[in-house]
RNA sequence: GGAGAGGUGGCCGAGUGGUUGAAGGCGGCGGUCUCGAAAACCGUUAUGGGUCACUGGCCCAUCGAGAGUUCGAAUCUCUCCCUCUCCGCCA
């Protein structure tokens, strides 16, 4: 969230921002809230101080004649608390739906067509007449709908022999680049999280839709390994020296959103479930903005080795979402659908997280906490990475030659689909 | 899931209704001593918020969380969460 002290100071800025993310920010709202909340916090603690006096006084006297006048003073004061602290909820809630500011590299615009492709890398491959991956999935017998709309719903996916094989290859490719070059520490989270976590990460309360809710119990099934990579160190104070944080996880994500927009709806793409490598930083405020460009670097580093041809997005301040300061989006070139795919997206979210899941750092011994910065991005998401290596990859016959990086990681096979 | 024990400041650990935001110890920081260091000694050492005559002062809150009793709660009551031990169950 934003500081109360910035929206107080300089209402008009969070306003226009939040206008050009095409959001709304309840300013006025808010600075009421603000008002009326100090107003009854001061009413209540300027009694409690009087009171606080007094019952010294009467602790130390037992003159039995005070007794009315505190009695009364209690109840006044516990009166002003409870109107300043319904105030203050309101205003909570209230600032949780205050979207972020965002960085002045930040192209402004209203929607993916603003986006500005910041480089391209490889080339399309020349390919006949490439099919999809769902094609290619299907009559190789690797990818199944069918009995995944059986067994779960639509948007469900089974992998089967060399495609689940392929799925485990590619985790342990991702997992080993990203922890042995690039300094992640592995993490393997809870994939259920309570609400708290996802109110962290920004994810609650206006996203809660999107999500997958336990029933009966303050459970979310994470969109995400962001959301229980960046809450690890909720409520903490960090040491400066100890930053930056760099973690990876492969989850499973799940997504209840996907599907409701009526949008790729078929093949391996937007699916309910899907897994993903996920990489976060904690850094301090001053080096976010670099330690940022070096995770998209981290992750192109994957497309990269993967041979896959992509473009890096910079997403425009209408389609970058509520939460981010900067983001960009990585697309992978998927011949047989004849279009990129999001298979990565890589965000920065300055103090706005940590603000809201209270992860600080101390910058130097002895001074006072300061929130820290965070940063996540997908290293990437193993659906549609699959998507791109199947349809790039695809031989005459049907048949997927396997890149050569991934090789080792599936046992020496140099043809998927091979008989 | 059942039974029991327990959750106090960076850590350990006192504290069962009244100058207790919290003894004592450890650790950290500053100082005295020393050529320097160690030891010893002295001092200091939380977070959030409000407010003002604002590089400082005053005030409020915080002893797992929330609610309650009381003039007053770390201390009493209730609910919840978590940890530990034993049993059960399992991967």
């Amino acid at each position: 969230m934003l500081p109360l002290e910035l929206i107080r100071r300089d209402p008009e800025s969070v306003r226009s921002a939040a206008q050009r993310k095409g959001e709304d920010a309840p300013v006025d709202e808010i600075l009421e809230l603000d008002r009326r909340w100090r107003e009854h916090l001061h009413a209540a603690e300027t009694i409690k101080a009087d009171q606080n006096r007094l019952s010294k006084e009467f602790a130390q006297t037992r003159d039995e004649s005070l007794k009315g006048r505190l009695k009364e003073m209690a109840e006044r004061a516990r009166a002003d608390l409870a109107q300043a602290e319904a105030v203050k909820r309101q205003l909570d809630d209230l600032l949780l739906r205050v979207p972020n500011i965002f960085d002045d590299s930040v192209p402004v615009g209203k929607t993916e067509a603003d986006n500005v492709v910041v480089r391209e890398w490889g080339s399309r491959p020349d390919l006949a007449s490439p099919r999809t991956h769902y094609d290619l999935g299907e009559s190789l017998g690797i990818m199944d709908f069918e009995h995944a709309a059986r067994v779960s719903a639509s948007r469900f996916a089974f992998l089967l022999g060399e495609g689940a094989r392929l799925e485990r290859a590619l985790v342990q490719f991702m997992l080993d680049v990203h922890t042995r070059e690039h300094g992640y520490l592995e993490v393997q989270p809870p994939v259920l999280v309570n609400s708290a976590s996802m109110v962290g990460t920004a994810n609650l309360p206006k996203f809660g839709a999107d999500a997958f809710k336990i029933e009966d119990r303050d459970l979310w099934l994470v969109p995400t390994a962001e959301v229980p990579l960046t809450n690890y160190h909720r409520d903490e104070i960090l040491d400066a020296e100890s930053l930056p944080r760099k973690y990876v996880a492969y989850t499973p994500c799940f997504r209840s959103e996907a599907g409701a927009a009526g949008k790729d709806t078929r093949g391996f793409i937007r699916l309910h479930q899907f897994s993903k490598v996920e990489l976060v930083k904690i850094t301090d405020a001053e080096t976010s903005m670099s330690e940022f460009e070096g995770l998209l670097a981290d992750a192109e580093k994957i497309l990269q080795r993967l041979g896959l041809h992509y473009q890096v997005m910079l997403m425009c301040s209408g389609d970058m979402g509520f939460a981010q300061y900067k983001k960009y989006d990585l697309n992978a070139w998927c011949p047989g659908l004849g279009r990129y795919l999001e298979v990565s997206s890589c965000s920065v979210f300055n103090d706005f997280q940590a603000m809201r899941a209270n992860i600080r750092y101390r910058p130097s011994r002895g001074a006072p906490p300061r929130f820290a910065h965070t940063i996540n991005g997908s290293g990437l998401a193993l659906t549609r990475t699959i998507d791109a290596i199947l349809e790039t990859y695809q031989r005459p016959d049907g048949t997927i030659e396997v890149p050569e990086q991934l090789r080792p990681y599936l046992g020496g096979v140099d043809v998927i689909g091979k008989r």
